[in-house]
RNA sequence: CGCGGGGUAGAGCAGUUUGGUAGCUCGUCGGGCUCAUAACCCGGAGGUCAGGGGUUCAAAUCCCUUCCCCGCAA
């Protein structure tokens, strides 16, 4: 079986690390093209790109997938079967009816809920409990086709994005090892999405990073810890912005306005005041400098009770 | 050559503009006080001031250079 293989980040090194490993005939690797990141403006190949060179398969990158040159590229690879994850470009029908079986994604949530493009960091944002892998047929709509199999996990109560995301790229390699053995079999059922209970959250985007001391203490925590180490939640304090890169809820020990600064003390730690509870912060980050553990930078650092974060 | 911030004791910082014996807070070690403590008092240890070169009677500080860390932007 001819399998082209469709991802880019992190998310999707294991899964094709498993195609290979299980024997899997991998023709063709596509990702994004390599972009110029980090400081001093680099080239850096992406982990999909790292691991098919490490793995001696082809690698295709295309500016635009939907491109002739594209389509024509993927047909000429006469591919049984196309697997897609987290590639980053959205494709077409042409693509998609490439393949003689079809095009099966992996995707980082319980379907139809959290479709788009970062379900892992939006649960942990809306203080879901458990999350899941599923495989499903893709179809022409965004992660609306035929779902094949699913497997649920819980999410720690402080787990970050940063760890979820990776136990997920693992159980998704898992779960499509699975798929693609119930497929051979003929023993693959497809379920469709029930519309009804769809629901669709977007890509990230730097504002989320921005808090808002408005929300709940618990809100607060669960942005932090969803979005690290990807982005780091920030609020501003005097004219700075402030990196806060891990808190947790506390109690308050006196009540104060949104924002305000409680508790500012290097054996007591630093606390502050929410829309509902308080937070304690245990890793800041002050401009140019590392992320440090909040007790110790008020050693040196002019934080004071009544000081206000907005 | 994208833009900018930074490297001083185990930790967090000041000192650099205007060269002149290395400072503060915390921790740590010893002693004291206390029913007791994250409290208080006294004392001590701990630094090639990121590395190299230069200027100078004298460099953390001025000049040149290398390395490392961080933020922004992509």
């Amino acid at each position: 079986m001819r399998i082209g293989f469709f991802g880019t980040p992190h998310f999707a090194v294991p899964s094709l690390k498993m195609l290979v490993s299980e024997g899997y005939n991998v023709v063709g690797v596509f990702c994004q093209p390599d972009r110029k990141s980090g400081r001093g403006h680099k080239v850096s190949f992406s982990p999909v790109k790292e691991t098919a060179i490490a793995l001696g398969l082809p690698v295709f990158q295309f500016e635009k997938i939907k491109s002739a040159e594209a389509v024509k590229q993927i047909e000429d690879l006469e591919l049984d079967l196309m697997i897609t994850a987290a590639y980053g470009q959205i494709l077409s029908q042409a693509i998609l009816d490439a393949p003689k079986k079809g095009c099966i994604n992996v995707h980082a949530s319980l379907l139809p809920k959290y479709r788009g493009a970062a379900p892992i960091q939006w649960a942990i944002i809306n203080g879901e409990t458990s999350t899941g892998v599923t495989t499903m047929f893709t179809d022409i709509g965004l992660d609306t086709g035929d779902m094949l199999q699913k497997r649920a996990v819980p999410i720690g109560r402080e787990e970050t994005g940063g760890e979820l995301y990776e136990r997920l790229a693992v159980l998704g390699a898992d779960v499509l090892k699975d798929t693609l053995e119930a497929l051979e079999d003929g023993t693959l059922v497809r379920t469709p999405q029930k519309e009804e209970e769809a629901t669709y959250f977007p890509m990230l985007n730097k504002d989320m990073a921005k808090l808002d001391f408005s929300q709940s203490a618990k809100q607060l925590v669960d942005r932090v810890r969803a979005l690290h180490p990807i982005m780091r939640c920030y609020a501003s304090l005097n004219g700075m912005d402030i990196k806060l890169i891990q808190m947790k809820q506390t109690e308050a020990e006196s009540a104060g306005k949104p924002g305000e600064v409680l508790v500012a003390d290097p054996k007591k730690g630093l606390t502050i005041q929410t829309g509902k509870g308080a937070v304690e912060v245990i890793m800041i980050q002050y401009p140019g400098g590392k992320a440090m553990e909040a007790k110790a930078s008020l050693l040196g650092k002019p934080i004071a009770v009544g000081d206000v974060f907005e």
